[in-house]
RNA sequence: GCGAGAGUGGCGGAACUGGCAGACGCGCGGGACUUAGGAUCCCGUGGGGAAACUCGUGGGGGUUCGACUCCCCCCUCUCGCACCA
């Protein structure tokens, strides 16, 4: 519905149809023609050997998912890293600018399913398609280094990563309570979870107890969360994301003996100052003993049927807040760990298996939660801390209170500063061998198993005699079969091929069977940005030396949507790689820039919505560097932006100026006719050619430092204002000038090589250039150019705008102040008042203040 | 609830360390050229006012000669996390 609505807004648009030749605009398909044909003849893009490049900048998109056609939206993250990539290079840098495929994952596997057509054959059409789309945007990779993660000469390494994990002891297989997805019919990450639903489908997850291999990240817990402080090139709000992720938090472990096993209930606390407090302990429906004390009969049926009522609503609504406190006291007690008093041990539906150990003491005078609990099946409270005098009000019965103070109600510890207290209380409690401080993280580890086709397989065996035996590494690639059904039945195809299961273990030499499992596609995509140092490598999954060399990523770009799974992922796996000595750095990304989505109508383009803007009709009737301009124009970079058809207009309006203005002062131009350049070019020293000059080398140094800053909206912004001034300085006739114009059009063109590549290239050639304008050196401001005899500055009176005064460049105070009280406008405002003080900013403005 | 970001014309947005609010573009109004204009060019375009002038960056206070920018309180929106013990 909508892309028809847009059919008929193109057609109605007011760009000529370049078929008809040039009423108006500008040769766009021309130039693209021979702009690309040159990129490709002398191969710019390539980055050579990268051992020699000295001055060096890698520059990377976050390769995508080929999921067939790219919209403008896609479009503007590569747009961005292009114009990145092609700034540095004019910079003189030697650019890395690699592009690959993350091309594993289910949809290929749901397509297989639906069309019958073979995952691989589906995910080869869409990469071609893809890197069409790519070409057309005119977007310079270095496709020699293209690699894909389903090629068995990738997976292959990423299978070699998985054994030397297991080798380190960072991969192992445990059974325990997972997220299932019914409808991909898999197991899913925790961080693949949203709103107790599978992210990718939108199916309600649930739990399943399956054995499943995982990658033990939460050993680098903590210097995952300490070294985001090397991350300063990061933005705030992905760091923030990844601590919050990691969620440390410093406490106390307790353990609780007494409820009749063998080991003691154990809980984590924040608050061991509290513990004199404890009034009850409560369990989360899922834990251990719980299932223990029931299986041996020692809950009643009401119990039971309460932890099963507990457990499916909270697969149904667990993510709830608000949620009613809910509790069933077990009857079993334990012994309060300093004075041995009995406490009794509930279930409660707000007690989580997955933080902590799954157990709490609960305090209910001072921690809400446990308050209305306590509240509801009348437990007792006993306050323990009470605010000092003049910091909040003690608690009272009407609410928990959370703050700190002084103990009272906790014997020995009476009296002590709260923050204190914790160190004081744990203390006891070690010397009683009843706890220690303890560290707890929200982070939990990376369950990579997938029962899926589409992905590398685990290269691990299962032998009767043997038990587990990795996949020797000259056996790698364990290879996907291509002989495989894709039916509907939920089930991985590779669990029915029996060529694939049947396997002599490697260790006794009988007869064993392959895990079928495969990994989740982000161990995949956790160290591709390595392997494009050294694509075709067939020793090693990359070039030491090489990555070595050039890598942290300088400069990465991509979606704030993998703010925490893929760059989480990917430090933890150079931070494996680093601590098995293959890589020297600690973290893969230096610079990180998360571009923000374009939208159409105020939503996300998708399919789903019929809001996608395609760009191959945009491309066809306005060309390529309007597309990219008017992706850079629209808004900051790093900000959401919404589409709009009307404004892709102005972008080639912009470019039919510019080049217009390429023609009047190259070859036959109306203003080469008239006198010719001279070699060496000598400026006039006033009037509207100096004028002109020294606005086009201020916008020069804007243009300069909005590049640097990634502000390209205001960068295009500040191309538009340079050309606008050319024009209005030809507009104006008088003593115009060639010299000042064709300085113009060549520094112009040059700012504009990154952004509106292939119009630049034209114009380089235009006027005269034999080498490709993607390696001119990048411009800079002309001193000279800039100075200046006079300077206009504000004059405010009581800091309002009033007039303006023309001084000379480093007049004095004096000579300001006298300049702005001498003002006609000003005196007449003076008149009459008296002058209480004028503040002179040299060089900027004079504040007159009157009383 | 916690954390982060944002709120500026009809619209997208600009204003880097406090110093001319609204750059640039879209749209809109007027004009030129024209058989025509949906091309191109010129002029105008925050509100009020004939003008002088005045009001104006979510709201309210404050600091300052001067505040979109800094401080305090409040409102709204977006994103992330969420019974985190």
């Amino acid at each position: 519905m909508s892309e028809t609505r847009d059919a008929i807004n193109l057609n109605r648009g007011s760009a000529p149809d370049p078929e008809e030749g040039s009423r108006a605009g500008y040769p766009f398909r021309a130039l693209e023609e021979s702009a690309q044909r040159r990129w490709a003849e002398e191969r710019l893009f390539e980055s050579g050997d990268p051992m020699a490049a000295e001055k060096r900048f890698y520059c990377l998109n976050m390769f995508p998912y080929p999921s067939g056609d790219l919209h403008v939206g896609h479009g503007r993250n590569y747009i961005l890293g292009d114009a990145v990539a092609r700034l540095k290079r004019m910079q003189g840098y030697t650019v890395l600018s690699p592009m690959g495929w993350d091309a594993f994952g289910l949809p290929a596997e749901n397509a297989a399913i639906a069309n019958q057509i073979h995952p691989a054959v589906w995910t080869k059409r869409n990469i071609a398609r893809m890197k069409e789309q790519f070409h057309a945007w005119g977007v310079g990779f270095d496709w020699t280094r293209e690699i894909a993660s389903c090629d068995p000469e990738y997976y292959r390494w990423t299978q070699w990563i998985f054994l030397k994990l297991y080798e380190k002891g960072l991969a192992y297989r445990a059974k325990g309570a997972v997220n299932w997805c019914p409808s991909c019919q898999t197991v899913l990450a925790n961080e693949q979870v949203e709103d107790g639903k599978c992210e990718r489908c939108g199916t309600a997850v649930v739990l399943r107890d399956l054995e499943q291999w995982y990658f033990k990240i939460t050993h680098y817990a903590d210097a995952l969360l300490n070294d985001l402080s090397l991350l300063k090139q990061w933005p705030e709000k992905v760091r923030v994301m990844q601590a919050n992720w990691i969620g440390r938090s410093e406490g106390a472990s307790i353990r609780f003996a007494g409820a009749g096993e063998k080991a003691p209930l154990e809980v984590f606390t924040t608050r061991p100052d509290t513990l004199l407090g404890a009034t009850f302990l409560a369990l989360a429906a899922e834990h251990p003993f719980v299932t223990r004390w029931r299986e041996q009969g020692k809950l009643g049926s009401d119990a039971a049927a309460f932890i099963d009522r507990l457990k499916r609503s909270r697969i149904e609504n667990r993510f709830a807040i608000e949620t009613e406190k809910e509790g069933f006291d077990t009857g079993v007690t334990v012994a309060h760990p300093l004075t041995g008093s009995p406490i009794p041990v509930w279930i409660a539906n707000y007690v989580m298996m997955g933080y902590g150990t799954g157990a709490i003491m609960a305090v209910p005078a001072h921690d809400q939660r446990d308050f209305e609990f306590a509240t509801k099946y009348r437990i007792p409270i006993v306050e323990v801390i009470r605010p000092e005098a003049g910091s909040g009000s003690a608690f009272d019965g009407s609410g928990a209170y959370e703050g700190e103070g002084i103990l009272v109600n906790s014997g020995a510890f009476d009296g002590l500063a709260s923050a204190h207290a914790r160190g004081a209380v744990t203390e006891a409690l070690r010397a009683k061998g009843a706890g220690e401080s303890r560290v707890n993280f929200r982070l939990r580890d990376w369950l990579i198993s997938r029962q899926r086709y589409w992905g590398a397989p685990i290269p691990m065996i299962h032998c009767p005699k043997c038990g587990i035996v990795p996949v020797p590494e000259k056996d790698l690639p364990v290879l996907l079969p291509d002989q495989v059904e894709f039916k509907p039945t939920g089930e991985s195809p590779l669990l029915s091929n029996e060529a694939f299961l049947r396997v002599d273990c490697p260790r006794c030499g009988g007869p064993a069977r392959r895990e079928t499992d495969t990994m989740d596609t982000f161990v995949d995509s956790s160290w591709y940005f390595m392997r494009f140092l050294s694509p075709r490598l067939e020793t090693a999954p990359f070039a030491t030396d090489a990555v070595n060399r050039w890598l942290p990523v300088n400069q990465y770009i991509g979606g704030v949507e993998h703010a925490i799974l893929h760059l989480l992922y990917s430090r933890f796996m150079v931070k494996v790689l680093r601590d098995v000595g293959m890589v020297s750095f600690s973290e893969p990304f230096e610079r990180l820039f998360t571009q923000g989505m374009i939208t159409k109508d105020g939503n996300k383009m998708s399919k789903s919505k019929g809001n996608v803007v395609p760009p191959d009709a945009l491309l066809q009737r306005y060309g390529a560097d309007t597309v990219r301009l008017y992706t850079l124009f629209i808004g900051p970079p790093e900000k959401d932006a919404e589409w709009n058809d009307r404004g892709v207009e102005g972008a080639y309006r912009f470019l039919t100026r510019y080049w217009k203005m390429i023609e009047d002062v190259a070859g036959n131009g109306s203003l080469r006719k008239k006198e010719s350049a001279p070699p060496t070019p000598n400026w006039v020293a006033s009037g509207p050619p100096r004028e002109l000059r020294r606005r086009v080398h201020q916008l020069t140094q804007q243009v300069c430092d909005d590049m640097d800053r990634f502000h390209l909206n205001t960068a295009v912004s500040g191309l538009m204002q340079l050309v606008n001034a050319v024009q209005e300085y030809q507009g104006a006739g008088g003593d115009l000038r060639l010299a000042e114009v064709r300085e113009a059009a060549e520094i112009s063109t040059r700012l504009l090589a990154p952004l509106a590549p292939h119009t630049a290239e034209g114009a380089w050639e235009l006027l005269g250039y034999s080498n490709s304008v993607a390696l001119a050196p990048w411009p800079a401001p002309a001193p000279e150019a800039l100075e200046s005899a006079t300077k206009s500055l504000v004059v405010q009176v009581n800091g309002k705008l009033r007039a303006h005064v023309i001084v000379p460049v480093g007049a004095d105070q004096e000579t300001i102040r006298k300049a702005a009280l001498a003002d006609e406008k000003v005196a007449k405002m003076v008149e009459g008042k008296t002058v209480a003080q004028v503040i002179v900013v040299p060089g900027r403005l004079v504040n007159i203040v009157l009383r």
